[in-house]
This record gives C-alpha cells, sequence and structure tokens, in this order.
DNA sequence: GTATTATTGTAACAAAACGAGACAATAGTT
DNA sequence: AACTATTGTCTCGTTTTGTTACAATAATAC
C-alpha cells in the first residue's frame, strides 16, 4: 500500500465541533459525496506539526474562525472502528487515485478534539472530498460512520465535566448575554433543565460576571440585564 | 531512515503506573543503561493490536499483573516532544544497530495512561533497555526525560478529577482496609489533608461500603473495623 | 486489676449550600 | 390604565458540610 511521507502514518485527528444557536447544542457535520456517510471534520497530522496545530488548521478552514477553544477528549485505538470499505468508497467517489491515496485505507488512531465556537460567527467551508457541512442538532443527528457516534457521546461527556471546572459558556455566546441565554447553554449541555432562581444565584456569587446595560427585546414584560465575563 | 512494520511509525505510549505504600503515592520510573535517563514504562503499539491492549501487555509484562485498571488521559503531541538525542544516546549505550532502530529517532505523538494497581502485589521486572524499575514518591521524583515529567502532573491533575467520580480506592488497597487507610489514599492523590469525620461520614453515606470485622493491629486504642467495597 | 493512652465511631450543633415558592419591578401590549 | 410575561431578589425550609465533643475500646504501664 502506498505512503503519504507528509503525514503521519495511521493517525488522524476528528473534531466535534459544538456552536449554540440560541435554545439547541448544535455540532457540525460534514457529508461526503455520493456515499451518504455523513462524518465528523477530521484530518491528519503532518510530520512537522504539531497535533495541536494540525485541528486548529483544521476547524479553522472549516469554520473561517481564528482563536478557536479546543480541547482534546479522547483517542480512538480500537483494531475495528478503522474500515477500508468506507474509506474506499469516499475515495472512488470522489474519483481519487488509490494507488495515491492507498494510505488512507489502512488503521488508524483517532485523536478526539472538541471545539466551542459562536454559532454566528462561523461562514462554513466543506472541504475537498465532502460537498456539505451543516449544523444538527445534538439529538438528530444522522446516523455518522464508523465510530463517530461514540465520539460524539464522549466529547459530550467531557463537556459536562469540564463544566464546572472551565468557563463554558465564554465560547459558545456572545460576549453580552442574559442570564437566561447562559441558563440555555448549560441546560443544552447537560441535557437537563435548571431552577432559575438557583441558577442565578449560582452564577453570581461565583463572582465571573460583571452586569451591564438592560436589553430590551421589545417583548412585553421586564428587560434582563446584559453580563459578560470577567 | 528505517523503519519497522511491525509498529504503528511515529506513536508511542507512557504510563503513570500508580501505586500506594500505606502513607505515600508513587509510581514506577526505569532507568536506562548507562544513560542516566529516567522515563516512564512505555511503549509502541503494533499494527494489528488495539492502542488499549498495547497498553495492557506493556503495563503487564513490567509490573508481572494481569487485569490492571487503566484510563487514558492525554496525547501528547507537540514537535518539541520528541528529542533524537536522547533516544540515539539510549540506543548506542544498549548496542543496538541505529540501522534497524533507527525509526526510534523520529517524532513521536504519545498517549498517555495512568494504572492503578495494588503495591503489594508487584513483582518488577525491567525490559530489554532499561536496568532498573522502581517505585518512586510522586513528590520524590527524579528527573525525568523530555516531556515525563509533565506527563505525570497530568495524570495527577486527571486522578483527582476522577476521584469523585470513579471508585479510585478500590485498584490501590487491598481487598480490605480500614477507614483511615482509604481517607490515606485520597490525601496522598489530592496532595492535602481531610477531615476524619466528614470523610467518614461521606463514604458510609455512598452506600458503596461493607463493613466486616474489627482488625486487632496490637495498638493500644480501639480497633478499626474493615471495609470492602461493594 | 486499674489507670492511662491513642484512636475510632458517632452524635450534636453550627454554618453553608441548595430547592422551592413568593413577590415586587417592569417593558411592552391591549 | 389594566394586563401579561419575564426578571431580579428575598424568604424559608431542607440538605449537606464543617467542627467540636464524647463515649467506646485495645493495648500498655503500673
Amino acid at each position: 500500500m502506498t505512503e503519504n511521507r507528509d503525514f503521519i502514518q495511521n493517525v488522524s485527528y476528528d473534531s466535534v465541533i459544538f456552536g449554540f444557536n440560541g435554545s439547541q447544542l448544535k455540532i457540525l457535520v460534514l457529508e461526503y459525496h455520493n456515499t451518504g456517510y455523513f462524518a465528523l471534520p477530521g484530518g491528519f497530522v503532518k510530520m512537522n506539526e504539531s497535533l495541536d496545530d494540525a485541528v486548529k488548521n483544521g476547524v479553522s478552514q472549516r469554520t473561517g474562525l481564528q482563536d478557536i477553544y479546543l480541547e482534546q477528549f479522547y483517542t480512538f485505538g480500537s483494531l475495528e472502528r478503522s474500515d477500508p470499505k468506507i474509506m474506499e468508497k469516499i475515495l472512488t467517489e470522489n474519483n481519487l487515485d488509490l494507488e495515491q491515496y492507498g494510505w488512507m485505507l489502512g488503521r488508524f488512531l483517532s485523536i478526539g478534539y472538541y471545539a466551542l465556537i459562536n454559532y454566528e460567527e462561523v461562514s462554513l467551508k466543506p472541504d475537498e472530498l465532502s460537498d456539505s457541512i451543516n449544523w444538527y442538532s445534538i439529538d438528530e443527528l444522522p446516523p455518522l460512520m464508523m465510530d463517530h457516534r461514540e465520539m460524539v457521546e464522549r466529547a459530550l461527556e467531557v463537556l459536562r465535566n469540564n463544566l464546572e471546572r472551565k468557563l463554558v459558556g465564554m465560547n459558545l455566546l456572545p460576549v453580552k448575554f442574559t442570564m437566561k441565554q447562559l441558563q440555555q447553554v448549560y441546560e443544552a449541555i447537560l441535557g437537563e433543565e435548571l431552577r432559575r432562581t438557583t441558577f442565578q444565584r449560582k452564577m453570581l456569587s461565583m463572582d465571573i460576571l460583571v452586569r451591564h446595560e438592560k436589553l430590551f427585546q421589545g417583548k412585553a414584560h421586564k428587560a434582563p440585564y446584559l453580563y459578560s465575563f470577567k
């Protein structure tokens, strides 16, 4: 089987890119040309490039964003996870030379990263092999190829565990946001409803927020304050 | 540079093997022949072997244990972490052919795992390249080569985070243990002292322990109960 | 034996955190 | 001017945690 000396062999990365549309947690999923295969955005690591940079560049290219919040969550290394049949179909449907790209059919370790990005700011760009990249709500995902579904589950699990210790909201919300928006981010990630008063009290007591002017939304009720992270 | 087709190229694993000697948290560190280099036990992943199995086998061989509790904690992928000079010295001091083992001098991604094992049960075996493998207290480690020190720090960090969610004590203690021993494990991992009464109340309220007979230690005070995990 | 000692198990009370409900303030609608 | 939905805050009761206290007890010293 052929190789590609530019990349580390048998290693890939996959990214679970989270965004928040105001009410739902979403991730980016791409679809490969004429195959029906849905997949997480992924890529390979160049021989003279750090793992973090490889992921950063890949996510940047697809989202048009710089300064992306990334967190590594797991490395997938089972034998069963790799499926040369699937990769072969993707290559042939893209009219790619199996001689040249045969290295993609081998067994791969894949390092999983999740990204938290501001949903509003992205401008999506599919890569060469895929004809679309789109947001999907995390509870309405299409069937994902290989072990990508498991990757999403595990990313979510780690994200939930990190929720208390890292300022997750900062990366999923605009700079200024209401308490309700912040609560909705937490609820979307945890997949459960939170008590409004308890949530508000806790957030305020943590001393991480700055209160700004009120936000007048043109609604028939009291206007909420805007907050930002300190 | 030569290759070895049996292994995935440019990928290794390293293991932080924790044990508890009754009062201190310790890890296994090996020393390479005639080099002064101290390192974490590591190895490579065979092309037809899962990542988990590779680590399991490596740790088994060095400790003589089966059924080892392993947890992956991070994959290290910077460019600077690899140092061909160090690897070259290790190879030459072991009289190994640079032509045959030259693939070890390249750039490596390394997947970090930590293991929790029963200190009493191990029978240590150095591998071919190292002349010793020994327990070191985590606050009296020798200078470790490359980024192995950082690996230990990060393993500890993840272990601490997992302390509440996983039954860490089960793997570091004998089957039956006293409440004080359990507390000492927690204190050693957290690096801080815990209140005896609060700790005891919390552990008992979690409904994970079974109380057995008392342990008479020949000491001039009340004998503690022995416990095991449910 | 009996007093002594250090440690253990648990109770008791105080302080802090949290759940649940209530209510006043208020931006816009009717 | 009355009404509506949402927000910010307070209260009160419950649960959890921190702290102190104390009785029980296994071995030792006498």
